[in-house]
DNA sequence: TCGTATTGATGAAGCGTTTCGTCATTAAAA
DNA sequence: TTTTAATGACGAAACGCTTCATCAATACGA
């Protein structure tokens, strides 16, 4: 008796605890006060199965005056499975991820489904635990939509067998589909367009994330587009340098451009990001250079602000739209064609605005000292 | 025999189509492949209990090898409570929102919380869906960050007795609490700068939403907040102007502060949101109105893209970072002492940067055609 | 050597739903 | 009136996990 006593204490404090709040209603409760059994208030709440008008009545009156709300988790569980979308992104502050989540939600809603949304803020364990929890969730299916990339993650979902899109990422792979937008294509037009209006000094500010270890997969691509198009011209003697920023933000990209002027020669800046390519804005105009007139600038992405920047900025678009499309669609084919598997294209337009002009060889920054 | 033909064939199909995926190992098959019990299994899941070192790494590695995932709904309804902060909010591409939902997430993840987003795009049926969705998923709190309210949404909350905090409504309600941003204090001082610079004739830019019947609180409070600060000057003669406009993005900004020009008396400006300010930069400019020669403009938020605008835009801030840590403290704190309630104020501070100046009685927005 | 802790592992009893075979009742058909 | 069908409601069984009282085995102190 005297053993037991502390056991009791214990688990009478641990109740106090958890009774503090008034205590939800359940299922039961409500078939209780309508006078009806469990099954039927089951059938009032997901409108399916006969339930007479009357009978309908009585349960809906009991379930809103006892402020009931069906508890998810039972039901999912009961359930055989949920019309859930899991969809990872990197980071909700960058326009084109927010963008591209809300596309996901509206296109996930017109097929009834609805999304879960996980933000890994470019780092690849949260990746993994988003992709973790999704995966705890069963999910319809999963799309990742990320810079970053852990492949860890990515076998975590392809092990699973659970319908997933990937971006720019991996070969398809069972039950996995492949959204590969035309980053090179978008930067090779981006950067023909400078040469085109005359540019031969020309200027990149990438995101190597150098260090950090992650792999940022889009930028890279995008990296190889510039090279590719400065090597389709190479009867041009094209002058062309890059300059590494400390991360995604327009922060960074200001004090990139800041860090270069005045040691190398550019007249066209081609930024990897839009965010970024607003911070190549101030920059500049910090030091007195005009846009187009001494510096031309072309981002990445079309973002909502570019045409509300000072001058609107030439920009490469990604079609969150068609994006979001394709990619709800291959999910719910994979779902109904297991073990298939899917590649699909995503093709990039060049935006031209107000920020790309002739190059002005007597531009501020064509004036370097070694 | 021969009645019941259908009905299994019937199920056959049904088990057919839901089989068709490889099934999801459970707790179950991990401790017989392990050759241990569930409740051992589920110790190591979770890190508490007593396990062996040789027992939980063969049972990790039955973990693994299987590919298994505890099934989020098994076990939070096993479980007696979760570890999350519901939170809602008006539209994720609203720099406002996504910064503070970003900021909620990092203020839940130090309390050890996660955070379950959902977004209404200031549809306050929305609102009312994802109020429902999270009473049922057993939240620890939740939070309402929205410009639209719903008074159905509001009282579901509260009748629930989950601890609530809401922005900017209500009185305060047991287990719940308010957090006012002082939006109107903001405003005047947003106006009160602009009247010390010199400006008598003022235009508000607005978004009333007249018509669609949302009301947006926090703009209805900077409505209030201008109106208050002209009233307090009434010895100035001053003359104020006021144009709505038809949503919540840059365009309907830039369209409204057209529409405008040239009918109204103004060299200042005072957007009821940064986004809207960004559309009222574009529309002066498109009218070679120079910012802030002949037009001074203030915004509201402190978006990221401020800064980034030309010129910088002068406006006022809201500190995400105070307000997810408020919020999040109080939840907290009304999950322990249940019943309280509590009402918190957050400031709003003027930042000023170069998009404000002494008023330019030239301009041409001063010569009207009535 | 014998009690007494301590450690490690067990598995039955829930958690709050949905599902579905079953039954009672009523309506329609014969 | 009798037979058959349709309708409305019922409630046990499952969903996959956590919890916790219980037990076996081992270590410890006297």
């Amino acid at each position: 008796m005297k053993g037991s006593t502390p056991k009791i204490a214990n688990s009478a404090i641990g109740n106090t605890a958890a009774t503090v709040a008034r205590k939800r209603p359940k299922i039961h409760d409500v078939a209780t006060f309508a006078g009806v059994s469990l099954g039927t208030v089951s059938a009032v709440l997901n409108g399916n199965g006969r339930v007479s008008v009357a009978t309908r009545s009585r349960v809906q009156a009991a379930i809103s005056s006892l402020g009931y709300h069906p508890d998810l988790y039972a039901s999912n569980l009961a359930r055989k499975s949920t019309q859930v979308i899991g969809v990872v992104v990197s980071n909700l502050q960058n326009p084109f991820f927010a963008e591209t989540a809300q596309a996901m939600e509206d296109e996930a809603a017109r097929h009834n489904y609805q999304i879960s949304l996980m933000a890994t803020n470019f780092s690849p364990e949260r990746q993994r635990a988003a992709v973790e929890r999704l995966l705890g969730a069963r999910i319809a299916g999963i799309a990742v939509i990320t810079s970053e990339h852990d492949q860890g993650a990515r076998e975590l979902v392809l092990a699973s067998g659970v319908p997933s899109v990937f971006l720019d990422v991996g070969k398809p792979v069972k039950n996995s589909a492949t959204i590969c937008v035309d980053s090179r294509g978008g930067m090779q037009a981006a950067v023909k367009h400078l040469i085109e209006l005359g540019h031969r000094d020309l200027l990149l500010v990438r995101n190597s994330q150098k260090g950090s270890g992650t792999i940022l997969l889009s930028h890279k691509l995008r990296d190889e587009g510039f090279a590719a198009a400065v090597r389709a011209c190479s009867n041009l003697r094209l002058n062309t340098n890059t300059v590494d920023i400390a991360g995604p933000g327009a922060d960074a990209g200001e004090r990139a451009i800041a860090s270069v002027i005045g040691r190398v020669r550019f007249t066209g800046v081609v930024a990897v990001t839009d965010t970024v390519a607003m911070g190549v804005y101030r920059g500049l105009q910090a030091r007195k250079l005009r846009i187009p007139k001494d510096v031309s600038v072309v981002g990445f992405d079309d973002a909502f602000f570019c045409r509300f920047l000072n001058p609107p900025l030439t920009t490469v678009s990604i079609s969150r739209d068609e994006l979001s499309r394709i990619a709800v669609e291959a999910l719910l084919q994979l779902q109904l064609q297991s073990g298939n598997t899917r590649s699909f294209k995503l093709g990039t337009g060049l935006i031209v605005r107000e920020s790309t002009a002739p190059p002005n060889p007597k531009s501020k920054t064509m004036r370097v000292n070694l």
